[in-house]
DNA sequence: TTGAAAGCGCTAACAA
DNA sequence: TTGTTAGCGCTTTCAA
């Protein structure tokens, strides 16, 4: 037999009093006889009174929920920084809603619309590659629920944003690939189109500039196809074809980075010896287990409990009438340089593994 | 200036008419007057009304909402899980509410609570490790909430539950080394608890059977301290010590996997020629980027896909009154060899980059 | 100290 | 064809 959530109501009829006495009995109201409250509580727990939180949201028109939305959620970043999020969330009481858009605008606005419509008391969101027209975020600015981009962010909005320091990532790691001794060296980049990418090769530029190094446009290769090992492998064996190839590649990311590795390895180049290979990382352990590569991790779960935490501090000024000051925050990435240059391990699992 | 959601009244003030008019005239009601019905409409369009989800659950005592709990979602395969799910409640109009319990069993009560008592319309679990009551799961059901289990799963509640067949996938890739020539397999498994770990443990057990080999207790090891490319490096270390070392191994997961083709190249074996490695993989390109791998795939996204879609299927009987009757669904493993064992390649990426 | 009543947004049985 | 009314579970103002 189907069990019947508990309510005010049941209470009050057993003790013969009304839902209103429940409800101020069970809140520490003052003005209450010791002897009811102690009665409505006594009760409450012995039938394991639960308050519907959906009458609580259509009353207040709050719902302890926040919004989630990500291109894609198979994916060692994102899964990371949700992690953080929901841990965050999960603290201060919040449950989360989560969408992925597959990186469609059209999702995304579809997304978007049902969570606000949810009455989603705050939206975190990591643009898709699509997006160029933000009407459907404005929306929730418009509304007054708080929004805070994460990753992928744009600037047409004046919002609150949380984002990698990709500037400062590529110039370190390619300041440390000239310091190790490589005068030539190549660039993998992502789509012209992101920002992320755009402040990686601004980084790149930078940091060749300041070392008397010039920018060679036959070294910079755009990851056309995906981010992928395959790419990485393609790139590769087309670049170290140049007349005159690069001694060191700085990649965007790991899968290109291996698969870089795999192809000079297999065309009997010593790695890093003759060819250094680093690329941006959002697997802590990734230049441990593959000791060929440098490479610059991006704290995906700090991102996620930084964002959440913003999110969380407007929500509570949004319902305290107090003004929204947006912020960006700007986290730094980590070099992580493994010291032994010993042969090449196997490769780069991705997680723990299962069971 | 906070923008106010449109409802019902606000049509109905306007267009002169009751709330009650306004909502049969959005519902397509039979009895209303295609004058009102129209200008109804058009108002709403207008306006861009949108129904508040709240106030409806509220009333229906549904919230087209189902509620996922994982372990953890930093994790290839539970990522890959969550996406399948996603996808397919999107479609049916379902949103998502996510929660990880990092393996407690404590957590997993407190978060299954609050799903419960958000009146989601059904539960997609995947058990913690801790997990030996199942009283909060039990209250799903007394609340007449469907419910299903996937992964891990447990035998004490009689509810669907979706599983990989760990069995044959062990079974099929041992029987694989064997015919390849390997005669002593090792086996270096999950914990000892863990259902899915025993099947595969028997399968194991039953390949080498039926082919006439012992099943040798010293080549049976548990991967204590983590299912890591630690544990595998350390674990392979150890087993190759012994008087009569395995000529195959066979792994719980691609990062054991990988750390035993690492050290057994460290130790200059040839992998897969003097000594085969084989793992359960849930990604499925592991084997094609690490040629020395042979892998058992591990269905993720199908996993998510057929666990949302009967747990749909269940809420859609429910709310039709009709009687749930729990299903047991295997899904097969696919086995995946790469033809040609070229040298191994460098590494296994996780997944495509991120940008 | 407690009750009565209104209202959050919506639907549906019953009247008109 | 449309209006009235009640109610989903809860909080809160106003009365008593």
């Amino acid at each position: 037999m189907k069990a019947h959530h508990v309510t005010l109501k049941d209470i009050a009829r057993q003790l013969g009093v009304t839902v209103a006495t429940v409800s101020r009995a069970l809140k520490d109201y003052p003005d209450i006889s010791p002897a009811t409250k102690k009665a409505v509580l006594e009760l409450a727990t012995q039938l394991k009174y639960r308050p519907n939180p959906i009458a609580l949201s259509l009353r207040a028109s709050r719902s302890n929920v926040i919004g989630v939305v990500i291109p894609e959620i198979v994916h060692h970043f994102f899964s990371t920084v949700i992690s953080g999020i929901m841990d965050v969330a999960d603290q201060a009481g919040y449950s989360v809603m989560l969408c992925q858009t597959n990186e469609s605008y059209q999702r995304e606005v579809r997304e978007a619309g049902t969570l606000l419509n949810s009455r989603v008391d705050g939206l975190l969101i990591s643009l898709s590659n699509e997006t160029e027209q933000y009407d459907h975020l404005q929306e929730f600015l418009d509304h007054g629920v708080p929004l805070v981009l994460f990753d992928k962010v744009c600037n047409e909005l004046d919002v609150t944003k949380v984002i990698v320091d990709d500037y400062e990532g590529a110039f370190t790691i390619v300041e440390h690939l000239i310091m190790r001794g490589s005068d030539k060296i190549a660039l993998m980049r992502g789509p012209t189109a992101a920002s992320n990418s755009r402040l990686r090769l601004a980084g790149y530029a930078a940091a060749l500039k300041k070392h008397g190094l010039p920018v060679r446009e036959e070294y910079i290769l755009e990851c056309a196809g995906g981010v992928t090992y395959e790419t990485g492998m393609r790139l590769t064996r087309q670049i170290m074809q140049l007349p005159d190839p690069p001694n060191a590649i700085f990649t965007v990311a790991d899968p290109v980075a291996i698969g870089a590795i795999t192809v000079l390895k297999q065309m009997g180049f010593h790695v890093p010896a003759d060819v250094a290979v680093a690329g941006f990382s959002d697997w802590e352990m990734a230049s441990v287990v593959e000791p060929a590569l440098t490479s610059v991790y991006q704290p995906g779960f700090e991102m996620g409990q930084v964002s959440a935490m913003l999110l969380l501090e407007q929500i509570e000024m949004t319902q305290n009438g107090r003004e929204i000051v947006p912020v960006t925050k700007t986290l730094p990435t980590k070099l992580m340089v493994r010291q032994s240059s010993a042969r090449g391990g196997a490769a780069v699992p991705d997680m723990p593994g299962r069971v």
